[in-house]
DNA sequence: TACTAATTTGATAACGTTATCATAATTTAG
DNA sequence: CTAAATTATGATAACGTTATCAAATTAGTA
């Protein structure tokens, strides 16, 4: 039997059952407004097509009108914590103006992200929202569907883009580490590959310049970039293993994500360095793990559906209205969460 | 301009372009098998729809063969660690069987459960993988559609469910536990609603039983089952920082899920009881937050890709050959993963 | 009443593909 | 060098909607 056709009741067969014309078996069931038809017709239609459990063909009607209502998200993870309650954040809106959505991952894979590309094309999305898997992706295969990138490098800035503050968000969390009295503060950032290495470093180094603090480069960390959130995480306990062991430590660790400064927590927690006593430990991104971590771990919170929220209404008013307009970039702001992770210098730092 | 019909190049562009019939172009450009066509003119059509620019129309061919190559994923709710790993397996397989996946996330939210059934009937997906929001969801809407359940609880018996093996991955917990020395522990469930509490309870006072262990009512613990994580997890704390106050705690603590056990550990280290010195904590499911935790959480994990491909497996099966056995029942067994949070128990337990 | 305007219905042409059947071109066999 | 078998192409009918236009009906007005 396979995939045969289900013979189920089109308008046509409700058409018969109520001796009206089609037409006005359509008029009545999809609804178009400013339509005239008889409140007695538009009953007979309604139970005609009640008794042959009419329900309306969508694939028809998406190829008649050559829309599909539906967008596509395009993610490299979806195990990545980050990115569940963004796609949430998108299925709301698009949800409620009516739209599905179509995930696709990727796994860090450009020929992948390729592939779904070609896909999207092919099955008329009406719209698209990308996490470019690399700052080389290429998105000239869409040039036909309107989308809008989740990024905040500097890479895309042609294309409209959605991403957070995190310059700003990590200033802001700079800054009350050194309300805190800190002066010996670490960087630890993750992957180099996914930009954002060289201006984390800046505006560490910026930042110790302005308050006249001295930097020792042995405190700019760098950890490989996983393909999961387990290996990122992994990697990053390596690096701190060896990095906690050192005699003089830094009284404060900021991170680029809250994956590395779990696993720095994780390393502190077992060398018995405690936290926040000895050392102040700072994510960044507020994902779940870091609120049920010992201690809860301090973070610059991105408000991730917030972002899912504002690139699905910044598609769907390019696909409403494809203004040629230049790209707009916009930036949500971060806000610093601050949990046990996290306290004052003591007496008792080196 | 609105949502207006992009001027795609079609089949019929290519044949004009190439000045040959659209059926010839046809049956070069959907490369069906065993079909003759000289290899000068297969060229010619090549050419043609490169210079034209085709892409095929997807939703025309869907709409001709009336299928949509598309299967629905209806779960709760896609920030609920447990499910990203679970969709990630289900989209492994179906992308590699040429189907996408649209998911549905309902919240928990019977209604719009319901309102989700409707649309994949409407869209004419060709089969579901639905995770019930509630054991007294009805899926008698997609009485025309093919769909598997994720579930282990008995009340779905007459459907096809693929689920964990819970009460194997629960004794082996428990029996380990029993080895290690334990002889007082308490058992930690969320949410009466979703099933499972009553075959988790009487599997704990049967184990008992078995190793003549006197059982103390007041271990038995109940939380309620929040919306998300966060209100779960904090629902857990709140639980857990009264059991924990008590005179004479167990010495060991199994909970149904690994929210509910981080937040066992995380009460823990803040009283000061040490995990696994005085205290042993076990979980299940797991998740990421139970790598990262301090120390590690031990628990049960179900292989949650492992799930989402044999559902997908199951489900395409079922759409290739609908045939009408009896509901089928797959429980994939369950895994013991000991890392810190257990340990033997020691001299200095009350 | 007759004639116009408004309302309500019906007939029909798309949308772009796939698949069937018929025809044209080519090869093979006698 | 034909006739039959094979291979390659073309013409055309679906698929189920929506939307346009024309026809029929009803209501309104002088």
């Amino acid at each position: 039997m396979g995939k045969a056709t289900k013979n189920r009741a089109t308008i046509i067969d409700v058409a018969k059952e109520c001796g009206l014309s089609q037409a006005t078996v359509a008029r009545v069931l999809n609804g178009q407004t400013g339509i005239h038809v008889k409140e007695i017709t538009r009953k007979r239609v309604l139970d005609a097509a009640k008794r042959v459990g009419y329900q309306r063909n969508a694939i028809a009607a998406n190829f008649r009108l050559q829309q599909t209502n539906t967008i596509a998200v395009s993610i490299a993870d979806i195990t990545n914590p980050f990115y569940p309650e963004l796609v949430k954040g998108i299925q709301d809106v698009a949800r409620e103006r009516g739209y599905s959505v179509v995930q696709f991952y990727n796994e860090w894979n450009p020929e992948v992200e390729q592939e779904h590309f070609d896909c999207m094309v092919r099955t008329r999305v009406e719209g698209a929202i990308l996490s470019p898997s690399d700052t080389a992706t290429d998105f000239c295969s869409l040039h036909a569907i309107p989308f809008v990138l989740l990024s905040n490098s500097e890479e895309f800035a042609m294309y409209d883009t959605i991403g957070n503050d995190s310059r700003s968000g990590m200033r802001l969390a700079l800054e009350r580490l050194y309300q805190l009295g800190h002066r010996r503060m670490a960087l630890f950032v993750g992957g180099s590959m996914r930009s954002g290495v060289n201006w984390r470093a800046e505006l560490f180094l910026e930042f110790h310049r302005e308050k006249g603090m001295p930097v020792s480069l042995e405190n700019l960390l760098e950890s490989d970039f996983g393909v999961s959130s387990t290996s990122s995480f992994n990697a990053a306990r390596r690096i701190m293993n060896e990095f906690l062991d050192r005699p003089v430590l830094p009284t404060a660790i900021f991170s680029s994500n809250d994956i590395l400064a779990l696993a720095t927590l994780q390393v502190a927690n077992e060398k018995g360095i405690r936290v926040p006593d000895r050392l102040s430990v700072v994510g960044m991104d507020g994902i779940f793990s870091g609120e049920v971590s010992s201690p809860p771990l301090t973070t610059v919170q991105k408000n991730r559906r917030e972002i899912g929220r504002t690139a699905a209404l910044a598609l769907l008013d390019k696909i409403d209205s494809p203004h040629e307009g230049t790209a707009k970039k916009q930036l949500l702001s971060c806000k610093l969460i601050e949990r046990g992770s996290m306290g004052p210098v003591s007496a008792n730092h080196g």
